[in-house]
DNA sequence: CGGCATCCCTTTTGATACTG
DNA sequence: CAGTATCAAAAGGGATGCCG
């Protein structure tokens, strides 16, 4: 079956995952359940908290993860991936695998040369 | 099972996808078959020539499309999908299929206000 | 701790004109 | 027909400082 290119949507997912962090957010959500911002800020520690606090923004806003304040000093404040959100799993380890085999397909054809 | 977020390949797999129209270059070749430059940029109105040209580029370095030329005058080029991109179908079709349900997950929350 | 505001630079994209 | 070349506009991203 053919998706018809008028009409595909593959592009606002796209717009969801991308962002040059939010798969990696992502996966460490999904990996580790709920994270505080400085846990994530620790495991990505090329980027910075502009970038952290944007991408973070855009997926609740798209409500892929779950924002949770807690009102005390110092704040404290929990992400965690939506039961929905948790619906982009597959397709992350489709990316994943298909990109393994590229990185092969490549080298086989660098060899050729 | 995880994906490792140290070890994750998707973003790779995003480079690929991701350059606004590459998607739907993909989804026309995939439905099509073979394209000429000209029929692709019919399809796809609002593409500029360059971008256009240079997602095909793109494209084919990466080793997703071909890209025949036959020398003659008029020039005439056609572009196919490779065996290879087609591997990413099945990935195409989650992210449509995942953004149809995002979208009336939306319609709901938007009720609820 | 978890931000936001500001400034600045780089990359991406678009408009337009020209060419083998 | 299928592109290049050039210039301009916009978006993306980093560094730094301040704040409740």
């Amino acid at each position: 079956m053919n998706i018809e290119p008028e009409l595909c949507r593959v592009e606002d997912t796209l717009d969801v995952l991308v962002g040059k962090w939010k798969p990696i957010i992502l996966l460490y959500l999904l990996k580790n359940g709920t994270m505080r911002f400085n846990e994530l800020k620790k495991s990505i520690p090329d980027i910075t908290q502009k970038m952290l606090t944007k991408q973070l923004r855009e997926l609740e806003e798209e409500e892929i993860i779950n924002r949770v304040v807690y009102p005390q000093v110092p704040p404290k404040v929990e992400y965690s991936i939506t039961e929905y959100g948790k619906e982009l799993e597959p397709i992350l380890h489709a990316m994943h695998e298909w990109s393994n085999r590229h990185i092969q397909q490549k080298q086989k054809n660098q060899m050729k040369k």
